[in-house]
DNA sequence: GTCGCCTATCGTATATTTGCGATGAGTCGG
DNA sequence: CCGACTCATCGCAAATATACGATAGGCGAC
């Protein structure tokens, strides 16, 4: 047993209400920018992952992807740089978890089209 | 003036309601697929164009954007594979419009998220 | 038919992405 | 301090994406 996490990882849960423009040329980028990160089957399925164990995991990802750990730790910067997810350090882990915001925002980018 | 098109293109409409599932592997190369699609800042302003128009344009497409009309020509390409596009001859030209379902499914996906 | 217009495709060059193994940097337990 | 463990980064190879000019193909006007 573990349950190493779940302590000190994804609670903060601000409600910050604040959401840009949905058009325009700077809307056009981050929507390219979270539609890039999403471009990737690999990496659709580890933000399913965050979300389904809505608490962070963090190597386990590895474990369910038929993926080298650098290849997926890559997935996961991908990701980070998107903004659509987030990395605390734990220990000798590091816990991620799904940035509320950003996903917010995709939707509220995509509903907009 | 021209008023060339409006006539014979994207009249359909046929409201089909099926829409696949919102998880599982399909589903996750589905949004894979959509979302590179939309992983380009130049196919977001094309998505756009097509729906502020929602008549649809040709090479107009190609005054918009600062980019080689191969260059407009290639992303289209790349709409049209992930079906979020569709192109119809019409006459000389050729007459681009939204695939509505395409972008239903896409916000399906994301909002499952 | 020939000409001009519009679009797609080809060929090319460069940049980015994707994947892996190997290596480094960090933490905890002894 | 020393291993064991977790994760990020480096180096590399292959594949894909991006952009352009040049070219080919279809259609309408003449």
């Amino acid at each position: 047993m573990s349950r190493p996490s779940q302590t000190s990882c994804c609670q903060p849960a601000k409600e910050q209400a604040d959401l840009g423009p949905v058009e325009g040329d700077e809307a056009d980028e981050e929507l390219a920018t979270l539609s890039k990160a999403l471009g990737h089957p690999a990496r659709v399925k580890i933000v399913r992952l965050l979300l389904r164990r809505n608490a962070c995991v963090c190597g386990d990802i590895v474990d369910e992807l038929p993926l080298a750990q650098s290849t997926v730790s890559q997935h996961l910067k991908g990701l980070k740089d998107a903004n659509l997810i987030r990395g605390d350090v734990d220990g000798p882990r590091v816990c991620y978890c799904i940035e509320p915001r950003a996903l917010r925002r995709l939707r509220a980018l995509v509903g907009a089209l």
